[in-house]
RNA sequence: GCACUCGUAGCUCAAUUGGAUAGAGCAUCUGACUACGGAUCAGAAGGUUUGGGGUUCGACUCCCUACGAGUGCACCA
């Protein structure tokens, strides 16, 4: 697709050669879409050269401007000079041809293949609770960076390292030994995640009871947690593990399966999927082999005590110990060791880590370890950082009973998808099963939409009763717009007029050539999104899409247009519409309906 | 204490990466051809961009500083 400002861009960079003898690259031409107060289509700030043309901003202006016109009549028309901004007016056939060129595209928007793969990591969850709010905006960011890489051109492998071993699988494990009497997610109708986590609360109300009783014998805090016969049991059924124990592997296996089908339903009404799963248990052991070579490399020190350490002072990061005294591996060893992993199971270019910001400064150590070590990979790390969810009411605290269950908050969403769709009773003609898929795209999409239109490492409050409201800029006003373009194209077809995208001699209405302005940049935006790891300019896009079409849609007549020129025009414009906003809103994963 | 992140309308968020008069939605107020779908559109009101300095033709954006919020500084994961 030719964005008409790739036509413009090389002539400005001519003509200020001409004129300054700059020579400048078009992409270092900065044209920027004109403020909608001004009369123009793009800006050029000619401040830069005023210094070259030895002249005032407005006279500047001025000589650019009209070397520009001479230099390309058919593209540009007209242009005016504000200040220092000479906004440059493009003539309709420049956007109309523009237009027709992405009408025909198969999949405008999506980029050129880059022969490039990478990794995108993200949900990775712990196998002792089921997945709450905090996991939700991970897992949402992490498939829509997926689904935003691929769009853009690369192979994407979608990653989920499951943390499925250590002390609070355990403390779940006691819990049930001691109290489940054999219950199981079927005896008991609960998810096998909410089953778990059940145990898991039970084991921390059970153990911070008995400390209250230690205590109140004289204990203190110390003898209190040394004495806990909770926490002996959890330590113990740790170690039992660790030695491979028959049983406590059995049971490890049987609770970790109920974990897994709770959170593979779950993952599958968010929409996402994955395409590699490592475990921990499988690779908590990894690494050593690292800091083998790290010593031999020298890259690594070891202190009197065995301890084997790194300095990261030059990078303005600390000393960081990769390996205890003792032999054992730290966290970091082991992700040391999934990072080599990782890039010779798949021969990675890039590697994303969808990661809360609190583990900020653990990536920034592992990342230069990975670049001392001279990895190849290593340039191609990065680290998506997002932060908190906190509740109206503050932050979210699991010990407090203040977190929102993913589960939960899916089925509240849809329930008042269904109510408003309900009290709206437009789809009387749909089938039950139709409506409920529709309930779903609605509830699920304006979840989504609320988690990923906030840029990510922003803090965000999340207000239960506000998120699933369904007006304003939120997934179901742009779902809307797509409905009504549906219904018109279904109605057009019933009167079997037929979409022309390229008429021969047109005059654009100011609201058509908005909206086919704003379409245009699609691409682009597309490319800078990816470029920045950030699915948020998507739901820009969509929503000032449906904007601009809903403008449009109220000062132009479709079906009744003038002639029937203009209303295949007009319908070609309807159907390009309909797919940008499927295409960026498929991003976020969010489904448009046809009716609703 | 040290380091990192954030601070924009009453609320929730934007701002083309240093450009013009800082934009949307919600909430409030006022309008809209009996409408190709009103889950919409048009308008009003709401701002010293946390405060104070600095750099620049030009600052929400960069630098310094104060304040506020959060996170990290484990031989935990």
């Amino acid at each position: 697709m030719q964005h008409p400002v790739q036509a413009l861009a090389p002539v400005a960079a001519q003509v200020l050669n001409t004129l300054y003898g700059l020579a400048l690259s078009p992409a270092e031409v900065a044209l920027q879409e004109t403020r909608k107060e001004f009369a123009g289509d793009f800006t050029l700030v000619v401040f830069p050269y005023t210094r070259l043309s030895k002249l005032a901003p407005e006279a500047t202006g001025a000589q650019i401007g009209a070397a520009i016109l001479e230099t390309a009549p058919a593209l540009v028309r007209g242009f005016n000079v504000v200040k220092g901004f000479l906004n440059l007016e493009l003539a309709d056939q420049a956007w109309l041809s523009a237009f027709a060129e992405a009408s025909r595209a198969g999949r405008f928007g999506a980029g050129p293949a880059k022969g490039q793969r990478v990794m995108v990591e993200y949900s990775s969850p712990n196998t002792n609770k089921p997945l709450h709010l905090g996991h939700m905006r991970n897992i949402f960011l992490g498939s829509a960076l997926s689904n935003l890489l691929e769009l853009s051109g690369f192979d994407v492998v979608r990653a989920n390292l499951v943390n499925d071993r250590g002390i609070h699988i355990c403390k779940s494990m006691v819990a049930y030994a001691r109290l489940g009497q054999g219950e199981t997610p079927a005896s008991s109708g609960l998810k096998g995640d909410h089953l778990v986590g059940k145990y898991y609360v039970a084991y921390d109300k059970a153990y911070k009871t008995e400390l209250a009783e230690l205590k109140a014998q004289g204990k203190t805090d110390e003898e209190a947690e040394a004495n806990s016969t909770w926490a002996q049991a959890a330590r113990q059924s740790l170690e039992l593990w660790e030695a491979g124990d028959p049983d406590t592997v059995a049971l490890w296996k049987q609770m970790n399966g109920w974990v897994y089908e709770g959170f593979e339903a779950t993952y599958k009404r968010m929409g996402t999927r994955f395409d590699k799963f490592y475990y921990e248990s499988d690779t908590y052991l990894l690494g050593k082999d690292i800091v083998e070579e790290g010593l031999a490399k020298g890259v690594f020190y070891q202190k009197e005590d065995k301890s084997v350490w790194i300095d990261l002072t030059a990078e303005g990061l600390d000393h960081k110990l990769v390996l205890r005294g003792n032999g054992t591996s730290v966290y970091i060893t082991q992700d040391l060791g999934t990072a080599d992993l990782k890039a010779k199971e798949y021969a990675l270019d890039r590697s994303v880590y969808v990661v809360g910001n609190e583990q900020d400064y653990h990536f920034a150590v592992l990342f230069a370890i990975l670049k001392r070590l001279g990895r190849p990979y290593a340039k191609g790390l990065f680290h998506l950082s997002y932060g908190m969810v906190d509740l109206p009411s503050g932050k979210m605290k699991s010990r407090e009973g203040t977190v929102v269950d993913a589960d939960d908050l899916m089925e509240e969403t849809v329930q008042e998808a269904r109510n408003r769709t309900a009290e709206l009773g437009k789809i009387a003609e749909m089938s039950a099963q139709e409506a409920e898929a529709l309930y779903e795209m609605l509830g699920l999409g304006a979840l989504k939409y609320f988690l990923l239109k906030v840029e990510p490492k922003k803090r965000m409050t999340f207000n239960p009763a506000e998120s699933i409201d369904l007006q304003g800029n939120t997934a179901t006003a742009i779902q809307y717009s797509h409905a009504r373009i549906c219904s018109v194209l279904r109605k057009a077809a019933a009167e079997g007029l037929e979409a022309d995208a390229a008429p021969a001699n047109y005059t654009l209405h100011p609201d058509e050539r908005a909206l086919i302005a704003h379409l245009a940049t699609l691409p682009e935006v597309v490319e800078r999104a990816a470029a920045e790891m950030a699915p948020s300019p998507l739901a820009a896009f969509s929503y000032d899409a449906s904007r601009a079409f809903n403008k449009f849609f109220t000062s132009c007549s479709i079906l009744s247009a003038d002639s029937v020129e203009q209303k295949r025009f007009r319908l070609a414009l309807c159907d390009l519409t309909a797919r940008c906003l499927r295409t960026a809103m498929a991003v976020l994963g969010v489904a448009m309906p046809e009716r609703m």
